[in-house]
DNA sequence: GGAAGAGGAGAACGGTCGTTCTCCAACGCC
DNA sequence: GGCGTTGGAGAACGACCGTTCTCCTCTTCC
């Protein structure tokens, strides 16, 4: 076993458990049981938990974007899309919310950057998408749909949240 | 000092320290410290943290409820006057989202009962304001937009957020 | 084959947690 | 005043945390 896949065994694990259990709920002991890799090699490849917590955000959020990102580009109706791709996420097993409000939530000013950045990423995404004439206001609105129908999946997870916000957004668009 | 005041200064403490820093974070020698309530009392008032988060997070909640309901009964647009009342929430000092929410999204599955109660007892209290004839999804929508609206304002406090929820549940309520 | 180094398994360390216990001062009752 | 009870202050306890260290087993190079 090289760095390379000691790291994604690590981030593989901690992915799991802390979107689980939450962060500080998982000791990295259990990090170390769940990967097999052994501590001196964890402590190497990430010299703290902290740095384990972002990297595992960090993947986390490329991999989020990229996957909302290749979604929407094909799609004929951008904006709709991406309602679509928010029910297929709530239908995930173990789906649990946002991972990284998860943290803001648990962590407060301690979280690490890349929440923000992530969140930030989110926000620009979504004002891409919007029409050329479409008031300002309109990417701003598109947002409070997505984390609000995130969060409530959070707690009832499912498709419908999803689905009531993408009709809110057409009408947006239509408006 | 009797038990009744001692037991508010415990929930005060308690929901200044656990809002602010997180539950796991705090530790009950810390509540002690901030409310001068000796380790012992606190002890016999609540036999265990959890206890003290539930009682913390249901005064919270029967507080927060009975605010909102109060704001809203005198109001002639009762809908519109939610959102008002979210932006001068997202506007208080250190405010930092859903205190359920963020207590949902550290301790998951072993969150307290009350965190899926109160999150009922919102989405009731939207379906009493909707008007008779409205669609039935029109409540589940609003709840999207006060979710999504207090997510947003919790990593970027204000009232904008709020504003622009409230632009949309009008659009929604002219429909 | 033997020396030297890397890496794994898990014990050990200091600190902090939730919870309990010890000790003592203050008070009511006779 | 003497005595039993209550409650406060804080030490103590066992468990677990993040992190480091020890020890041993392999591998590699000559």
């Amino acid at each position: 076993m090289d760095d390379e896949e000691a790291r994604n065994r690590l981030l593989d694990a901690a992915e799991e458990l802390f979107y689980r259990h939450g962060i500080q709920a998982v000791g990295m002991d259990r990090i170390r049981t769940a990967s097999g890799v052994p501590l001196k090699r964890l402590y190497r490849l990430y010299p703290a938990k902290e740095s384990l917590v972002s990297a595992y955000l960090e993947r986390r959020d490329r991999r989020w974007t990229a996957s909302l990102r290749a979604s929407v580009a094909g799609a004929a109706e951008p904006v709709p899309a991406v309602f679509d791709w928010l029910a297929r996420w709530f239908c995930e097993p173990g789906f649990r919310g946002c991972a990284f409000l998860n943290a803001y939530g648990e962590l407060g000013v301690a979280a690490p950057e890349v929440v923000r950045v992530h969140k930030a990423e989110l926000h620009a995404l979504l004002a891409e998408l919007v029409p050329a004439g479409a008031p300002p206001a309109l990417a701003d609105q598109l947002l409070i749909l997505v984390e609000g129908a995130t969060t409530v999946a959070a707690l009832s997870p499912g498709p419908e949240p999803a689905r009531r916000a993408r009709e809110v957004a057409e009408l947006l668009l239509r408006q």
